[in-house]
DNA sequence: GCGCATCGTCGAAGCGCTTCGAAAGATCGC
DNA sequence: GCGATCTTTCGAAGCGCTTCGACGATGCGC
């Protein structure tokens, strides 16, 4: 509980002149500079934390602001949660949780009350609360995720529309005519939570435009049962099927495809997109785009620090390019005509 | 950004006047309250964080410390520092993460500069770095969780040997003679991560007083394949099974078994006890004695807010009783030798 | 040798709040 | 009606730090 002004005094010096040494916003002569951190070291001294940020106007301290949906994936946000905080103290920052109600009421109160420099919205909705939220409140904001009206705001997200089109051209230049979309639950959907519908979109434009025969099934419980069962329906020539859904569901698709006699890759290719699990233990793995918490918090972290520390803090959307992971799910077939 | 002297001014009252009748600490006359509180809520005003917690000495804030393991699972612990969180709020206090390395040397810095008033630890170790580290902070701390050396500690945790005895107890109760159980893997153990040891332990004490045949079994990977081939090598006769093990796991129970044949309850009764996960959607939903994230994390809030406001702080363990959720997977056997 | 810029250090003013002691006003007993 | 006692409000002193302006000391050119 060492005092600047025990330090100031253990090293004969004033206050002011041991707050230059630690800081060095003015010039301080080696010497004497020497002789003050020797004194800050000996203390154990550390700035109060209070003191600090209230002479400085500024908190050293992030919000994360992390709603807790039912139909959420815990591990997945934890993830998130955990990688903000861990790219945050890259940056010196601390971070506050602001979990379920808090979570919107919490960033009022932190940015009211300034006892945040920033805030990171995490599991944005198409339609967020928090984005009108955001703008009213004079307080840097970064969204990873990208809601419907983006009017004023900074957000960064995987490019879910480029992993869509990435996955279609793979299985269609690899001879694929016949591919499934595994999609979230349709609950989640409704609720409105961004990606899976832009995923969606992209994957049906894409196949459009290639021009190959598409479904797409929606999970109702937690294994890959029903999707298998309705996709087989509309496409008996099923050789393909795009994972873009939880892990529980993904997990499950190997058991389901062998009850039927398929078997992946042999029968079926298979790729996981933008998801936030790794495939590696399934006992198939599957080839993967995923949705990377620590690249997404990285750079939503560099935008937030950058907009509190710079000023810079022109509105804009960053979408991060997906990285394709191949675990050999993916085969070559021959093109219906070809030997 | 209105100030306390913004307020004061719009009341017609001093500063001072102002703290007390938001705070209640002196008696104000009704009358001018109100015309206080109409201000504050005309400007909006907030009290700014860090100048109030310079001035009382008192920051709100709770430090959670959560490392971050490689076989650490994620979704439980996502729940832990959840609802440590959410419990916080109820007291009116702020939760500041600490992941990873940080999970040390955050506690460090955030009693040094006065960041935190409190810390609780979590993901506890039996021989946890952050035992001592506790030790010489002189800023309150509760361990959610029992390491091997407690003097000194305030630490909750479920009553793990009491859930043990009572899962041994119900199975021979009900007729079982031959008892596995599936712990967690041997890193885990190894680790040191406290838990599992103290259900290991009496499960196997409870089994020898109880005289009934047992075996124990550590999983290699993330299903129940080896665990059920090594206890039924040991217990030919096996009819019950002990589930203190990860959700992966426990939730491809049924499906191994049916692979030997077997099928719970018919052949083998199952009881997960001391597991942070839900067998309610299992196949077999699963009889469960749950490591409950939020009355532990409840229980060691209130804990720790008692220690910040009111002093109370004797090194204490608080061992939560466990509570047997019945879901039908323990059918009474016939005892060999009655009719 | 004198004025002028430069460098290193210091003192003091705040940041916005809490809280203590005391002043002013109201109430009461005798 | 006057001192004693409460009650309600105010003023001012911090909390521990950052930062601005200023001051003495040094170095430079002419």
């Amino acid at each position: 509980m060492a005092t600047i002004a025990d330090v100031a005094q253990a090293a004969g010096v004033s206050i002011s002149t041991v707050s230059y040494a630690l800081s060095g916003k003015r010039s301080i002569t080696a010497q004497t500079r020497e002789r003050v951190l020797a004194a800050a070291d000996e203390l154990g001294y550390l700035p109060h934390a209070s003191a600090r940020m209230l002479a400085a106007h500024r908190s050293h301290i992030i919000a994360v602001s992390e709603p807790v949906h039912p139909d959420t994936d815990d591990a997945a946000h934890m993830a998130f949660a955990m990688q903000t905080t861990r790219v945050a103290r890259e940056h010196n920052y601390d971070t506050l949780l602001l979990v379920h109600d808090d979570a919107f009421e919490g960033m009022r109160r932190s940015a009211a009350t300034q006892l945040a420099d920033g805030i990171v919205v995490l599991d944005v909705d198409v339609d967020d609360a928090r984005v009108p939220l955001a703008r009213k409140l004079a307080c840097p904001t970064v969204f990873v995720g990208v809601p419907a009206d983006t009017e004023g705001l900074v957000c960064v997200d995987l490019d879910f529309e480029a992993a869509a089109r990435q996955a279609v051209d793979r299985l269609v230049d690899a001879g694929h005519t016949q591919i499934g979309l595994i999609s979230h639950r349709q609950e989640t959907l409704t609720r409105g939570s961004n990606f899976p519908l832009r995923f969606l979109r992209a994957f049906l434009d894409q196949c459009e435009a290639r021009g190959v025969r598409h479904a797409v099934t929606h999970p109702n419980g937690h294994t890959a049962d029903g999707s298998v069962r309705r996709l087989l329906e509309q496409l008996p020539g099923l050789d393909a099927i795009v994972l873009n859904t939880t892990a529980d569901v993904a997990s499950s698709l190997s058991a389901i495809l062998a009850t039927r006699g398929l078997e992946a890759p042999r029968d079926v290719s298979v790729i996981a997109a933008g998801v936030s699990f790794t495939t590696a233990r399934f006992a198939v793995p599957f080839d993967t785009m995923p949705l990377d918490a620590h690249a997404s918090c990285s750079a939503a972290v560099d935008l937030l620090v950058q907009a509190i520390d710079g000023g810079e803090h022109t509105p804009r959307i960053v979408l991060l390019p997906p990285t394709y992971i191949d675990r050999g799910s993916v085969i070559a077939r021959a093109t219906p005509g070809s030997p």
